[in-house]
DNA sequence: TTGGATTAATGATCTAGATTAACAAGCCAC
DNA sequence: GTGGCTTGTTAATCTAGATCATTAATCCAA
């Protein structure tokens, strides 16, 4: 399937120089598109899976249920995310991801990509930069439950898909569409929906944001950085060795 | 430096089964010891790291202070965990790796590590194996911090710990020596200390947990698991294709 | 052995944020 | 367009857990 020009190209350059060798073999790979409904699950928690799924347009979120009835969601999936990583490594799902809106991937089974990374290994690099990449996200949304203020949890929250929508094309300078409700923000963060919202409002008191329907506006996203601590990922390329580039 | 009978090698040979010839390969890649002394920091926030660190003996904490003072630990770190991913991948740490008690790592550069890569590519699944453990240890802090009450964080950390050093051998079926301090566990869980505390005492009333000085015996470990729901990883080895196997 | 630092154990407030409830406003499907 | 879902907004109450303060117990290092 052809994958220039998709949020997924955008994501997997950043990882690595593709040459256009590189890019056939990938595209040999990824041998079909599917396309999943709104609130259809793709992973399920306590089923195994076993692909690489790489998402070229909508919405997800990958999230864990409690007894009590919580929701904790773990991530925010945009286009250009791969689903099914860790999970792949596992043999049975701890978390469920479900679709927010309907949704396209392109799909290619673990084994499949296992087999290119011994024929091209810088395959199996790219893989751990994408992990690099996904532990590096968890990590700061532990930093962002455990130890900010509700409101700086909002702001770097923000903060972080407007980053992670100008990757892959979905933003301006200062602007995006949300595409997310406040109860999913509220179960990304910790927080009662109630609660979120004022929040939200306060946030727009302080004019650091202004919004209108699921459109924000980040009218002054300097004030929003140190509001939240927020410090951009350096996102280094991995770098060949030399008799290898 | 020799690898066998190290937690070190308990961890990698969960992730795929080494044949003497990759056991070799590692051995001359990791070139030296290196002893961290108490208190020492290992990765700076803010600063570059290029290696991978694999932890011998000896405990850390990988964690992020705000400008409010608060801290939030990301890991606790045991013998046999890695310490370098997924720092590594980026230009600068966002985290703060120090020891907790004397420790001994075994290092390597990342750049030897990516060469070796490039000649067997087997270990570059292994780095993606290791990074899946790792991000699913996160995301299960996520869950943890986000949406568990008090005494339900506490047990599954205790679980978690145990489950831990039990695959590196530091724990005996229900008992272990707890090598972190209250305040230590606090900073984890997203708690402050007195309540950290009482909720310590909760599960010794409930008779789940009795405690000697810091060593810890789960009394009632079912009971534990269902207060805290907690589901051990099904740590699947890396299925190789047949016709590499 | 002593004196200082770290750690554990409690108690007394106080407040941030959950909970519950109710309602308004969009948005779709029919 | 209408009726029903989903989403957003707001208010009143209540409590879990933070904060602050103090003491007791350990652990070391001089």
């Amino acid at each position: 399937m052809p994958l220039n020009g998709h949020a997924v190209m955008a994501r997997l350059t950043q990882a690595m120089k593709l040459r256009a060798a590189d890019l056939a073999s990938l595209e040999a790979l990824f041998e079909r598109d599917v396309t999943v409904g709104k609130r259809e699950e793709l992973v399920i928690h306590g089923s195994p899976f076993r692909s690489l799924c790489f998402v070229k347009d909508g919405y997800a979120i990958r999230y864990r249920v409690l007894r009590s009835g919580r929701r904790q969601i773990l991530k925010l999936i945009l286009p250009g995310d791969v689903i099914g990583f860790p999970v792949s490594f596992f043999d049975r799902s701890t978390y469920t991801v479900v679709a927010l809106t309907e949704m396209t991937c392109t799909v290619c089974s673990l084994e499949s990509y296992i087999l290119l990374c011994y024929e091209q290994p810088q395959f199996g690099l790219v893989l751990s930069w994408l992990a690099a990449q996904e532990a590096a996200g968890y990590a700061e949304h532990i930093v962002n439950i455990g130890r900010r203020r509700p409101i700086e949890r909002l702001a770097h929250l923000l903060l972080e898909l407007h980053e992670r929508l100008s990757q892959v094309g979905r933003a301006t300078e200062t602007r995006f569409d949300l595409p997310f409700s406040q109860e999913i923000m509220a179960d990304a963060l910790g927080l009662s929906v109630p609660h979120l919202n004022r929040v939200m409002q306060q946030l727009r008191v302080q004019r650091l944001i202004t919004t209108d329907a699921r459109r924000i506006e980040l009218t002054d996203a300097t004030a929003l950085q140190s509001l939240a601590q927020y410090e951009p990922l350096g996102l280094a390329p991995i770098a060949l060795p030399d008799r290898l580039s």
